[in-house]
DNA sequence: CCCGATTTTGAACGAACGTTCCATACAAGG
DNA sequence: CCTTGTATGGAACGTTCGTTCAAAATCGGG
């Protein structure tokens, strides 16, 4: 057998979802992540195919270590109703430190590419789908413990809690002031009885 | 004097603004420009200066004859209460045709832009801070009369109608379905009681 | 220690990018 | 009717884009 990669595999791939997060699909050039990875121009095609390749590995990586990370870690601390709150809060905590924000790599994705490309929307309906059914799932289990009001109708917060969400995610990217998002996630929580 | 231009300036930065609201600042070219509005490149250059600046000059037109004028149109033709409804039905009525939708050029461009971009960031934050206003306005006006109930307090409620429409904006363009975008219209009408 | 498969490397590719420039065409003023 | 200043047209600028390729370096197996 010949010599293994010199490089983490996966290790670069999340520096590369890093850069595609900050800078989104178009304006992050393979010059920009031959250097940001230090990994060579033909190692990073022969390792990841092309810029649209490496692209969807970022972003299922990041479906896979953000989004899906969160939602169980979140599942798993919290009680419905905290947790419900703290998806929102995710981002509002980091506002507060750096004042810019990457916001949400799925939701700048969904913006930038999803309306002219049907396998990035794909991906992004379905990620929409997961988190509104974590929020059903969230309200049904704090209806039957009593921290949700009884006439809170699961599916239909669930879409509207998402909506939210993603308002918050253009919010943050356009206007990153913490009181705001902060109001937001408040009056959100407030349908919940 | 010399000559007068062979093309009328508005004219052309609208059909210019159409393809940047459609494809966004990064992937639409110089070149499709040209091609879209017929003009030449020479001729683009003289008249709006490099593509940053065709593009401000767009984007504050879409702001001025399209938000604005939506905004005020609202509120002459309908009561408070409706114009809410009908402002976050705007788009909806145009995605059960076409299939896909362009959104809100505004909230195309925060998230493409806005982060990186200091001056395009306080165009959109601007926008937005007019549309929160109309909510705010809207809700004095409607409690007044009746419409809507009177313990809803119209800064913070606006600011949550603000958060469902920038919301509605993103889902548009990631999960052009009509039926879900009416369902989140008609939950964020609830919260005017 | 050498063989051989594979990665790494950096140069190079053609295409497309935003932008500039100059010869030409044109319309108004004297 | 010529002069004059502006708009137009299209070629060309240098740069950067995504991508490819062949030579060199590398390390495990016999």
């Amino acid at each position: 057998m010949p010599c293994q990669k010199q490089f983490d595999i996966d290790e670069v791939l999340d520096t590369a979802m890093q850069a595609f997060w900050a800078r989104g699909y178009e304006t992050t050039s393979m010059q920009d992540l031959v250097d940001c990875t230090g990994v060579n121009r033909g190692s990073l095609y022969a390792t990841y195919g092309d810029k649209r390749a490496l692209f969807l590995a970022a972003i299922h990586m990041y479906d896979e270590k953000m989004r899906r990370k969160l939602l169980a870690e979140l599942e798993a601390t919290y009680g419905p109703r905290e947790a419900i709150r703290q998806l929102l809060l995710a981002l509002t905590a980091h506002v507060s430190k750096t004042g810019a924000n990457r916001g949400c790599f799925l939701t700048n994705t969904a913006l930038e590419l999803a309306a002219h490309d049907p396998e990035v929307r794909r991906i992004v309906a379905h990620a929409q789908e997961e988190i509104e059914a974590f929020f059903a799932r969230m309200i049904k289990k704090g209806k039957a413990r009593g921290e949700i009001a009884s006439q809170v109708k699961p599916m239909e917060t669930a879409r509207s809690l998402l909506a939210s969400l993603l308002g918050l995610f253009v919010l943050v990217r356009s206007r990153p002031d913490r009181a705001l998002l902060a109001e937001i996630v408040d009056d959100a929580i407030l349908r919940l009885g």
